[in-house]
DNA sequence: TGATACTGGACCGTTTTAGTACTGTTTATT
DNA sequence: AATAAACAGTACTAAAACGGTCCAGTATCA
């Protein structure tokens, strides 16, 4: 459905807030009360991230949870390769095998580059970048296919639809 | 799971098979058979492209599907949406709700920035394109956040990490 | 020593997806 | 007109993924 699962979300979120408030750590149960969620959820995805080395994590009493490195070397793409696996917008790309057409996939390599370029576009989003909102934001994906180099080069907004 | 559907990844492979092949007509059953597919499945797809307006079809004997428009016009934002609803990255961007953070939540505009560049990334690659191997793939996001406005602006793929 | 808090894993209900089946309608052919 | 081929619509089942919970274990500090 190319959607995040709800745990990346929640992953995100939390993360931001602790990249907001570096200084001090914050409790699983802490996190739970400012981000509104029930505790073994937030437990769950701390969990997560602190195993994925995002999250530094202290046990006992004074314990608890804080950002291991700089929100700038955090990038939404790791949180979400954290907390749901490689991202692969297709399952043949997850999986190495061939899809059943006949003479080889077409468009197997494609979907590659397209995947590609989410996952480049994600790996340049940063934590510290999304503390603060995002004035703007472009997308320039150039297809240099001989035939088309120019026409795709232009960014338009306009074609967009929804249901 | 940041993954498209099943689906939408068949849709994909048949359009790109009936645009490389625009001139003649195809039935479900060879669709199933070129694309080595059951039938209801391969059915299922074409009827849902169909009413999505992006194949023509033809009913009673010597029916048949063929794409209704120009493959330059058909893009894969198009047929995942068609297959499988808007694009959405994020459940709160599907559904307008707001998360249950105090403040409100920081991080959902730019969820919608990115869901916004993913999108407009999938705009621009039509069917046409995909029939033939894309030689090259360069995404550049841009997001020109007052402090971090330069250094976004480079192109690194080195840092690129699977699990 | 006890209370607190993370760690690891199993567990289960719900939702979504994948795939099937069936009934009806259109159309070309005979 | 009869027939067969093929699409249209919808309902249904099975399987997988997800969301969320729970508990037994371990580390830490007062
Ligand atoms: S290999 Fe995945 S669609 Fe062909
Ligand atoms: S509104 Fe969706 S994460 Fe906050």
């Amino acid at each position: 459905m190319l959607r995040v699962t709800k745990l990346a979300d929640y992953g995100i979120v939390m993360l931001t807030y602790l990249a907001a408030n570096r200084e001090s750590t914050y409790t699983a149960r802490d996190m739970a009360k400012i981000v509104q969620l029930p505790l073994p959820v937030v437990s769950k995805v701390l969990k997560l991230l602190g195993k994925a080395g995002l999250l530094t994590s202290q046990r006992g009493t004074k314990g608890g949870y804080s950002l291991a490195r700089d929100p700038q070397e955090i990038t939404v793409a790791t949180v979400i390769r954290a907390l749901e696996g490689p991202i692969a917008v297709t399952e043949c790309i997850a999986v190495n095998r061939d899809c059943n057409l006949e003479l080889g996939c077409p468009v197997r390599t494609n979907w590659h580059l397209i995947n590609h370029a989410i996952q480049s576009a994600l790996e340049k989003i940063t934590l510290a970048e999304m503390t603060k909102p995002l004035n703007q934001s472009l997308v320039c994906l150039n297809l240099p296919v001989p035939e088309t180099a120019s026409k795709n080069l232009d960014i338009s907004y306009e074609r967009q639809q929804q249901h």
